[in-house]
DNA sequence: CCAATAAGTGTTTTT
DNA sequence: CACTTATTGG
């Protein structure tokens, strides 16, 4: 080990394993990082380490994550361990194949100026293709065939190859891979899958080039490469080549992307593929208690073929983790709902210190709807994106089409919209005979076969994308936009059919426009929607105010939490019913368990409905078996709301719990009241759950049964209430 | 040929 | 329940 002084003091900064991961740089390294074991910050100083120590220019390291969240997160530690050393490449795997296709393309045989469609377009191109084969779209359906051929192209399989592989035993496979892909191919078009595997292919056939970026990125550190597809595996082979400049951290037992190509054999095979490799494991713990990583440990223990690890953490056992069974899946929510109100006036936790995991995006809206009755603040992190909302993407699609006229997806996504008496029929009219004669889309001539009186309405609509069109190189991007607004009908549209949240988010469009602009005033509207197919990304205040985190499992991966409550703890919920019976997907469910499980630092609460709405009808659910997994005396089991005045209360809608609308309500202010006399049996009102009996008092600590039958503890000092006055 | 309305249907996780 | 597709009236 080096013993002359290093400008950072790594060695008071990381923990022995840490510091060992940090410093290795002669061979190939793969880190095992534990769940909180501090995987980031080996990352960032390993990158500071490479470049203050060991001559590395920042230009020189290329590092990839998985996610946009990650990523920036990423490049804002290593940005202050730097002081703005930006020139890190810190990207995920779809926006580095993206960038590179487009910077080096021309000498690989790429034409850079693809657009990049995301899963929505990718499933309506399929439909269209599916239905023109006039098959039974019910037996083959084109999810069924996104899915099979991302998968082939996740394999690098083109349609050629996978039919002589036999890659799919379904009878249309073959054909409609091959025809997707022309659609694609016809019109310049990417899909996700299509970055990398196009990219890599073309590395393959270049090796000239591959040289040239091999020379440029000097190390390679991949984060979380237990997710690596094979394409994305593959890629990094080409770009380490032979050499040992490489460090790819993961865990094996947070492997939960099997579903979209993540081949876990990756960092399992990882030492058997780089020679010399060196392996650290990471096992500390710097998030949880005791007693939370002993019940994780033992719920993953189930799984087999794991490197296997030990996490130990050097705080006390903490808290028993609370498993609680209620009636149905409102009283799920109430339950936690009360218990974080309970959390913040006992315990001094936030709304932000709370975070609720789910398995389905579906389950949030029990949540939100409790919440919005109690007056607690939340976020749904992740839910219904910005950029995939239906009036964000029609606009982009204007601009997409203006950008790449060949564009037949973005050309009918708004051909009609808003309505310009340009249908499905004449849209099809103007593609076919474009296709058939070689013309642009946008091609408005009059011998075009379409309906007589359709033709001037096309060609308006030709001539507002040509404009458009132009204005891009003269236009700086928010004028633009503000044009496509108005010329295109779009805004107006909106207004009159009264839909205010829509023209909200154009409004907060053209604030991200302006804001694109203002940061980087040389940068065009197509590097705007460059970045917006990539970074499908979330708003900024998602993690900022305040606020419950409501989250899907698979967006908790990389976060922590103080509070974490896990629910619908149910069989067919969690595990999913359709994630299918083979003991690869059930282990990849119980994975995903566990990721959830080491998200909490302090305490962890599962819950399980007895019954649940779900599809618009009532399931009765078991008990999940992750449940039983946990340790009995790990575990305190409590009941809620399966009384009949629960059930009862439940019918007439909760909304006594509600507020009374209006005044100074909309922040809880802590104030000290003086309740000394109320005492047990008291009749009270409290101000936002109603009319209640007071049933024990105990330090200052209040138990109260609301008429509807809601049970709550209160500290009386900070509690809205009052005696009854009758 | 388009637009509004009525019936019908299939429900995971995401770059 | 929310979203897609068939039908009918303009």
């Amino acid at each position: 080990m080096r013993e002359d002084p290093l400008s950072i003091e790594y060695r008071g900064l990381l923990n022995p394993a840490q510091l060992e991961a940090v410093l290795h740089r002669e061979t190939p390294l793969l880190v095992l990082a534990g769940a909180g074991s501090g995987k980031t910050r080996v990352i960032t100083y390993k990158i500071a380490y490479l470049i203050h120590e060991c001559g590395y220019r920042p230009e020189e390291i290329f590092a990839v994550t998985f996610t946009n969240k990650a990523s920036n997160e990423m490049r804002e530690r290593v940005n202050v361990l730097l002081e703005d050393s930006v020139d890190v490449w810190v990207r995920t795997f779809h926006s580095s194949a993206a960038k590179l296709l487009r910077e080096w393309g021309k000498s690989l045989g790429v034409d850079p100026g693809f657009s990049i469609i995301d899963q929505q377009d990718q499933r309506s191109g399929l439909k269209k293709i599916v239905r023109s084969m006039n098959i039974d779209t019910e037996t083959y359906r084109p999810e069924k065939y996104m899915y099979l051929i991302n998968r082939a192209k996740d394999l690098l399989m083109n349609a050629d190859e996978a039919a002589s592989a036999s890659f799919s035993s379904d009878l249309y496979f073959n054909d409609v891979y091959a025809q997707y892909q022309a659609l694609l191919d016809r019109e310049n078009l990417f899909d996700f899958s299509d970055l990398l595997f196009k990219l890599t292919r073309a590395l393959e056939r270049h090796g000239e080039v591959l040289e040239r970026i091999r020379r440029r990125f000097r190390y390679i550190l991949v984060d979380e490469f237990q997710d690596t597809n094979h394409a994305q595996y593959v890629l990094i082979r080409q770009l380490v080549g032979g050499g040992g400049s490489i460090c790819v951290v993961g865990d094996d037992d947070q492997s939960i992307y099997g579903f979209r190509g993540a081949r876990i054999e990756n960092i399992h095979n990882f030492v058997k593929e780089y020679e010399n490799c060196r392996v650290i494991k990471l096992e500390e713990n710097y998030r949880s208690f005791q007693n939370i990583l002993t019940a994780s440990s033992q719920v993953i223990n189930n799984n087999e073929e794991r490197f296997g690890k030990t996490l130990y953490t050097k705080k006390g056992e903490g808290e028993k983790l609370i498993f609680c069974r209620t009636g149905t899946d409102y009283e799920e929510s109430r339950f936690i709902s009360k218990t974080i109100l309970e959390l913040g006036l006992i315990h001094g936790y936030r709304y932000s210190d709370c975070a609720i995991f789910y398995r389905m995006n579906a389950q949030s809206r029990a949540f939100e709807s409790v919440f919005n009755q109690h007056r607690i603040p939340y976020t749904i992190v992740g839910g219904l994106r910005f950029f995939e909302r239906e009036e964000i993407k029609d606009i982009l699609a204007y601009i997409r089409l203006a950008m790449n006229p060949m564009d037949e997806i973005a050309l009918r996504r708004i051909a009609n919209r808003p309505p310009r008496g340009i249908g499905q029929r004449t849209v099809d009219a103007m593609v076919k005979a474009c296709m058939d004669r070689g013309y642009s889309i946008l091609h408005g001539d009059d011998d075009l076969p379409i309906a007589p009186s359709r033709k001037k309405l096309v060609l308006a609509f030709t001539e507002l994308i040509a404009d458009i069109g132009e204005r891009i190189t003269t236009q700086d991007p928010p004028s633009l936009l503000q044009h496509v607004y108005t010329t295109s009908g779009y805004l107006e549209w909106l207004r009159r059919e009264q839909k205010e949240e829509k023209v909200k988010n154009l409004e907060e469009l053209y604030n991200a426009v302006y804001e694109f602009h203002r940061s980087s005033p040389e940068s065009s509207i197509v590097d705007f929607v460059e970045e917006v197919s990539l970074n499908q990304g979330a708003r900024d205040d998602e993690f900022q105010d305040n606020r419950v985190h409501l989250i899907t499992l698979h967006n908790a991966k990389g976060l922590e939490f103080p509070v974490v409550f896990m629910a619908g703890m149910e069989e067919g919920v969690f595990p999913h019913y359709l994630s299918g019976e083979a003991l690869q997907d059930q282990q990849e469910e119980r994975r995903l368990c566990y990721v959830g499980m080491t998200r909490a630092m302090e305490r962890l609460y599962l819950t399980a409905a007895k019954s649940r709405l779900l599809w618009g009808r009532t399931v009765e659910r078991d008990v999940s078996n992750f449940i039983r997994e946990i340790p009995k005396d790990l575990l305190v089991e409590k009941e809620f709301g399966m009384s009949a005045a629960n059930r009862a209360s439940q019918r007439s809608g909760g909304s006594q719990a509600g507020l009374p609308s209006g005044s100074g309500l909309k922040k809880r202010r802590i104030v000290e009241r003086d309740n000394s006399n109320i005492t047990v049996n008291s009749r009270v009102v409290h101000e936002s759950f109603g009319r209640g009996t007071v049933r024990s008092l105990q330090d200052d600590i209040a138990e109260i049964e609301f008429d509807d039958g809601f049970v709550m503890q209160f500290m009386l000092k900070y509690t809205p209430i009052q005696i009854e006055n009758s």
